[in-house]
DNA sequence: CAGGACTACTGTATCGTTACAGATTTATCG
DNA sequence: CGATAAATCTGTAACGATACAGTAGTCCTG
């Protein structure tokens, strides 16, 4: 009763690194194969095997061979996270990494951060990715109406999903936060204050969220009847003094706005300076309201109103998401948008 | 003169998909073995040979198999990234990856980012990177005088840089900033404004640079002749709602300071809005010196005197100094200190 | 001119895993 | 009872790369 020790070939002793399949085959008496169709509950494997395999793996801390895997079925096992080395103003990535690694934490998934220079193309890492199977599934953002990498990706055939939307009949995967509605309830605030005159700072017009932002923007000074006020083709990706200069320009003209949306964060911090340069006060001359990624601008200027737009949550649902494309959930079940919160009072606490 | 054709089992043709070295093998009509060595530039392959094979290599854009060379040799071409999911405030992280990922763009390495709860286990991720081989690197960061992550790496070899030192007479490659001076140069600014009962809000006391920070601190107030006052505990883990609730209290008592050393760009803000809950202001009736790692403070708040400690360049020395580690180099020459860097005036321009 | 040394290549085995095509045993059926 | 099916288990080959141990030539050397 000593179990059935046959004579077979009896796989060499496994060595004495880690535990691979062959260490558990020879602990088991079974087959590599056996034991490999065993661990991935495979139904031509008897009931009673299945659990003295597992119970060997879970003892021995047995995990599969990255590589090994990788290098039979071509699964890598990795998300890929594309940005810009510029887009880091107010530190977007940051929280950004760590939703995304949060959902990652309970899967094999590993995050893999994949950077490319705005100045350069920024097809070139999506092509790597491509070329090299370097990942299961791809996160971008920034995106445009018109997205090569969006095309290149589906073309492909490689699961990916991106923050913000796009324009192209291209049915896909995405999270986005609702500029539209962000900017619609801005400038409602700003006219319930008794604001008329309004100056939106918006995205560059060739991401797509820029016409969303627009569209809210348009639709609230129609709806609540006020003014706009043009700022030139300033936008949140000129340099924080660019905006600065610009905006104080605008508020010593005799078309200085009274009321401001701001379509970021640091854009903001620019604005309020330009504001002041221009010595007006904010608050007094003008009230503004912006989006923000981070506290900071409550605590230190409690006097414009924030709109929080949760990016640590962003990264969890793209995460999903693309997890989600991976495992062939169709693209529609995919689609995130997030509503802006608007941020009450002051006393908030942030974490650490 | 056709070349050498000779007879060979000529390798089956290679497949259609991405190119391998047995693709090259087949185009030059060598050994896959000649190929793999030629391109690795070893000495018993013919110059002639290793020119054309190259050549070709380059023309159908080969690039190795990660997976089959890290099944082969073990090596990962991976460096990875442990951070605390916490360690979330003001955005360390986003400089930093952008940092890192500058100086690996030009490797073959890739960044991995591996968080884990500062809750659990420090020592869990690094477990983990060693057991299952996941990187030929590691960078961590918030280090303590006596880090068992660290004796654990140098225990098994794992080639690592800490961005911060630890004491415990092992030499390995750093990156730290320069904590002590930082202190030291506050204290002569406070002084030099005629402030002499001093508050530091300093790290918390487990990590390295607590003790660095204190000492320039301390060294600060002998060599200025200025008082230290004490925040009882507090220190830049606490979350913003706690330091300032805790420094409105200060502020308001007997003992209230009138100059501020600020440890961290975040706990400032907090600094700020408790000094401001007192009734009191700032540049009147206290003044602040703040390590910074971005120039958001400098614009909302200019009267806080800043010191930019700039965490991208800090990114880029850490992965330097890992990969050098990983090439061999000694320790001892992988070590560095940066220097705070004192903002003077206020235009300087935030990168997009 | 046998034999040693050197140059330039090459085949085989192997890393850990899985797809695939059996193989063995037991149960079922007419 | 022979045959067929079902249930379990197994060996081989392959993914792409490299370490290692050769194999041919060529050129000296004595």
């Amino acid at each position: 009763m000593d179990g059935k020790t046959k004579n077979r070939p009896l796989t060499p002793p496994p060595d004495g690194g880690r535990p691979t399949l062959k260490t558990i085959a020879f602990m088991t008496g079974l087959g590599i194969t056996t034991v490999s169709r065993a661990l991935k509950d495979a139904p031509d494997i008897g009931a009673e095997t299945k659990e003295r395999v597992r119970l060997v793996a879970k003892q021995i801390g047995y995990q599969p061979n990255r590589a090994g895997v990788r290098l039979r079925t071509g699964k890598t096992n990795v998300i890929s996270l594309v940005l810009t080395l510029e887009e880091e103003i107010m530190g977007i990535t940051s929280p950004m990494v760590v939703g995304i690694t949060e959902v990652l934490a309970g899967t094999p998934y590993h995050l893999v951060v994949t950077p490319y220079s705005a100045t350069k193309d920024a097809l070139a890492p999506i092509r790597y990715i491509l070329d090299t199977g370097a990942a299961d599934g791809v996160i971008i953002s920034r995106t445009e109406p018109h997205d090569p990498r969006v095309a290149l990706l589906t073309e492909r055939g490689l699961p990916f999903v991106t923050h913000g939307r796009t324009e192209m009949g291209v049915v896909h995967p995405y999270h986005d936060f609702d500029n539209e509605r962000f900017a619609y309830e801005a400038v409602r605030e700003l006219v319930e204050r008794g604001r008329k005159r309004l100056v939106l700072l918006e995205p560059p017009p060739h991401l797509t969220f820029y016409s969303h932002m627009r569209a809210g923007f348009e639709r609230g000074l129609r709806d609540f009847q006020a003014d706009a006020v043009s700022f030139h083709h300033i936008n949140i990706d000129h340099t924080l003094v660019e905006i600065r200069d610009a905006f104080e320009t605008l508020m010593r003209s005799d078309d200085a706005p009274d009321g401001i949306v701001s379509g970021s964060g640091s854009g903001a911090i620019a604005l309020i300076a330009g504001l002041e340069a221009a010595k007006k006060t904010l608050g007094k001359d003008a009230d503004m309201v912006s989006k923000v990624p981070s506290d900071f601008l409550r605590w230190l200027r409690p006097e414009v109103v924030t709109m929080y737009e949760d990016i640590r949550v962003a990264g969890r649902e793209l995460a999903k998401a693309v997890i989600g494309h991976i495992d062939g959930q169709p693209s529609e079940t995919l689609q995130s948008l997030s509503q802006p919160e608007f941020q009450s009072a002051v006393q908030v606490s942030i974490k650490r």
